[in-house]
DNA sequence: GACTGTAACGGCACTGCGTGCCATTGGGCA
DNA sequence: TGCCCAATGGCACGCAGTGCCGTTACAGTC
């Protein structure tokens, strides 16, 4: 249930790419316009690859199910949310990583407002995609998890300080996102979408008040030096 | 997708109680022997109810599907553990209250350390379980982040406050109870977890504000001693 | 003790999802 | 031109889940 089953497969024989990825657009586009003129569970996939112009069975070379046709691109956002992470310079707080990474997936969803609209009100309304859509974040808390386990080796506690920041992270992601949603999904309300999303900064476990003990002792140093005079080596 | 199936149906008719609750054991056995045993994917519904005893359509009226059969209590567990928050003292603090609840849930889980075992080893081979799994935590969440929000309306960030917490001690939870099922789910194991959950505490943001106040302080003072001092130029 | 209502069961039939298999098509490439 | 291979179409199959209806068996009533 979890192969890519759209792997891009390599040499590029055949139709073209970009034949591929019309057919994608075409049956995402007709899922989407029938789920919610006709309802989720009064369309079938026949209807939807009809709508598309293909046959049925090409339904499910391009998705795994019916589900996986409403927010098809978690595949490619949890790629490139792990090139954040892995892009990330080693001295950068922990804490800063996170977040940027959290709003790097803000950002995926504020990309096309519209879209993500749709998507909110059909996951909120049908029971089946709700699931989808609750097991669909698992991956990405993983994620986060693994990345702040790999900074926390050796700390103490450290595996449940990584599930526990993860969590809250993601948590607060996600709550920042459904009030954005709830409230129309407009240009206005990315900022404070934003905004609401960075204050679990404060709410955050250790690792924030030791990133900021961190910094705070740099700065300190930075003052001290300030304060001895220029007399120290620095460029 | 998300009716009980099995409400008590009030007036006990037909075939006795201990009838159904005999039928229904019967079931999750055979599932949970079927599953160990076949594997899940290659497991019928048609198996399961033969092996029980009863017909295929009998399965459906005690379980919603057959994934259901692998941790049929989920909804019992939430009845429960939405009545120890509100048998709690109002009195009592958010945060005791909050543990309480979750080291109810860790009890339940070391309640018969047997099943909690079969499952674990199962819902981690099946990915369809797994799915599952993830999402069936969600009520869980959902009941944990509801009781903190009443208790913190009015508060800063009532809403983000609630979901980050409820978010973090859930993850305490399972990582805890994970790591307890993945070394065997022995006797000996069980305070060990109790305590390697508890210690979520320190993580939990209360105490954490209480850090970033000190930070903010010592900031100040230094930026304070900046503004005081010498004029410095930039070195 | 026969009668009746009702809860639970059994057995069908049906829709629809997801998959395996194979023939066909059509665009690169030697 | 002819081969190769990716993409597609079409068919058939297994199985999950649901609706419907007849049957069974128990409980309370007379």
């Amino acid at each position: 249930m979890y192969r890519p089953v759209d792997a891009p497969s390599g040499a590029r024989r055949g139709r073209s790419a970009e034949g591929r990825a019309e057919v994608r657009r075409a049956l995402v586009d007709a899922a989407l316009t029938l789920f919610a003129t006709h309802g989720y569970d009064e369309t079938t996939v026949d209807d939807i690859a009809a709508a598309a112009g293909v046959a049925r069975r090409t339904f499910f070379r391009y998705f795994r199910g019916k589900e996986d046709a409403v927010s098809p691109d978690h595949e490619a956002c949890l790629t490139r949310l792990d090139a954040v992470f892995t892009a990330a310079h080693p001295g950068e707080p922990v804490l800063s990583v996170v977040l940027r990474a959290a709003e790097f997936v803000l950002d995926m969803y504020f990309a096309d407002a519209d879209a993500s609209r749709i998507r909110f009100r059909l996951v909120h309304e049908v029971a089946a995609l709700r699931d989808r859509e609750v097991a669909s974040v698992h991956p990405y808390r993983q994620l986060f998890t693994r990345h702040l386990r790999r900074r926390l080796v050796g700390a103490a506690d450290g595996e449940l300080r990584a599930a526990v920041t993860a969590a809250a992270v993601v948590a607060a992601h996600n709550q920042a996102l459904r009030t954005w949603l709830a409230e129309g999904a407009t240009e206005e309300g990315k900022q404070p979408c934003r905004d609401r999303f960075r204050r679990v900064a404060d709410l955050l476990p250790v690792e924030a008040a030791d990133d900021l003990f961190d910094v705070a002792r740099r700065l300190e140093d930075a003052v001290e030096r300030l304060e001895r005079g220029p007399a120290s080596g620095r460029p």
